[in-house]
RNA sequence: GUGGAUGUAGUUCAGUUGGUAGAGCAUCGGAUUGUGGUUCCGAGUGUCGCGGGUUCGAGUCCCGUCAUCCACCCCA
């Protein structure tokens, strides 16, 4: 028979066992760590009309987005999650509560190609905050400050966002008279850190005819060591720039507030983000370790959310972890494996008598009892058991023989020390919680194979 | 969409100036009765990405094609 060779497309991730359980752990602790500042959860699917996902048309999306009909409908693969985001909130706006807090953590896919870092189907962990007409300023200082938290939470340290806000970037272009060029110098400037100010130079007095000394002026207020102060000197000649100036000035000081290190963001004035929508504050976290992976967490402000499904005016502020690429980043910093354990089970259960039932009634009190427990009622030697539970890191195996049985009692295997105690049900349940509570506190676990 | 590299067992790779393939790891089995992770012994697998060309003969040279990876674009 001619089999098809089994393979997994390019730019798509797959995880065996022990990592997907790292891979849930990390969700696990982004989800209660969004809850805890009141975001409720929201899924949408994956799948949604064209003409919705693209009502904003053009640009890269068009290019990359993944679009294909069945039967005479024509569809498309969400590529990010604030569109649908938009499109729910359009839809329900009567039903909905505002401020709307959401947070969504799920797939989306981008076809373009794949590369270190970048993939086609990658999840994103957005939160946003949408207000009904208006929203306050502080959202845009809160929301950088939980992500602060969440990567607190997930043991990472260093790292750094950046904050900018789009108002003073275009209020500047204003004012130096490049309103012409505003978008295209926007994300010139935006690749500064990564070609240096002499080719960012080059493109701006080349390409969108910006003149040599205005580029100079630019480029050297962007590279002030002190962002605010050398923006201070502008203030009072253009509204937008000065309005600007205030919000991120807010922005600072509430970051501060919510409890954000001063080491831990700063301001630069070069990062502009390239979604167009993006009115306001905008933010970009690097790891500093990692720089290679690029932006793992960034967003912003914007100040109409739903414009092309409704009237209303919905403006908004959120933010967007990139999970598949924050997740490299823990395996590579190994904190996932010491900090975890990754077994998917406590105890295992191995009968070695012919009648089953009480090694199934033992396995129902540990679960009872709470303990992660499996049995093992395979027709295999005892010995490829036991190894079956080194694989797999499961710290305990437990042997019911006729011995036991007729003693009423249980054989409780330590296999990381190799130690063994034949002792009852009861004994059985407290000696496994002591055992996992010392090793959640720090005890060596073993490590599983895969 | 543009540019560069690579495609050999499940995987990582080796394969000398062209003579029809090897290693580590992994997998499976064994080393006496109910004890794993160590060790020892043993086993297996490949249309050498695909198609064509040169040659007596190609994994090894040439062309095409597909795929993968890296960079650019853009982005999480």
């Amino acid at each position: 028979m001619a089999q098809i060779k089994p393979r997994t497309l390019s730019g798509f991730m797959e995880l065996l066992p022990a990592r997907q359980v790292q891979f849930d752990r990390m969700v696990d602790i982004l989800r209660s760590s969004y809850s805890l500042y009141g975001f409720t959860p929201l899924d949408t699917p994956a799948i949604e009309a064209s003409e919705v996902l693209l009502a904003k048309g053009g640009g890269e999306t068009e290019k990359q987005i993944y679009r294909f009909t069945k039967g005479d409908t024509d569809l498309s693969l969400r590529f990010d999650l604030t569109v649908p985001l938009a499109k729910y909130v359009a839809l329900h706006q009567n039903e909905l509560t505002f401020p709307f807090r959401r947070f969504q953590i799920a797939k989306v896919y981008r076809g373009e190609r794949a590369q270190k870092g970048r993939y086609r189907e990658f999840y994103q962990a957005d939160i946003d905050v949408i207000g009904d007409g208006s929203l306050d300023i502080t959202n845009e200082a809160e929301i950088p400050s939980i992500i602060y938290k969440t990567f607190t939470a997930l043991g990472l340290k260093r790292f750094k966002i950046r904050v900018n806000n789009r108002k003073v970037l275009n209020g500047l272009f204003a004012l130096l008279g490049l309103e012409e060029q505003a978008g295209d110098v926007m994300r010139t400037i935006d690749k500064l850190e990564k070609i240096g100010p002499e080719k960012v130079k080059a493109i701006l007095v080349d390409d969108f005819a910006v003149p040599a000394d205005t580029a100079d002026t630019l480029l050297s207020l962007l590279a002030a060591e002190d962002p605010m102060a050398a923006l201070e000197p502008l203030r009072g000649k253009n509204e937008l720039f000065d309005l600007g100036v205030e919000e991120l000035t807010t922005v600072v000081k509430y970051m501060a507030a919510y409890g954000v290190p001063q080491d831990h963001f700063m301001v630069d004035l070069t990062i502009a983000r390239g979604l167009d929508y993006y009115t306001g504050t905008v933010y970009e976290t690097v790891m500093l370790d990692h720089p290679e992976v690029g932006s793992i967490c960034s967003g912003g402000r914007y100040d109409n959310l739903a414009e092309y499904y409704t009237d209303k005016q919905l403006p908004g502020v959120g933010i967007s972890i990139g999970l598949t690429r924050l997740f490299s980043v823990l395996e590579a910093q190994g904190y996932l494996n010491d900090a975890l354990i990754t077994a998917p089970a406590d105890v295992l259960v191995l009968p070695m008598t012919e009648d089953l039932a009480p090694a199934i009634a033992f396995a129902t009190t540990l679960r009872e009892a709470g303990i992660r427990t499996q049995l093992h009622c395979e027709k295999k030697k005892f010995k490829q058991k036991l190894s079956y539970a080194d694989k797999l890191g499961i710290p305990y195996a437990a042997f019911l023989g006729e011995d036991e049985i007729q003693q009423g009692k249980v054989t409780v295997k330590d296999l990381t020390s190799g130690e063994q105690q034949t002792v009852t049900a009861d004994e059985a349940v407290a000696l496994v919680r002591s055992g996992l509570a010392a090793r959640a506190g720090g005890a060596p676990i073993r490590e599983p194979q895969n």
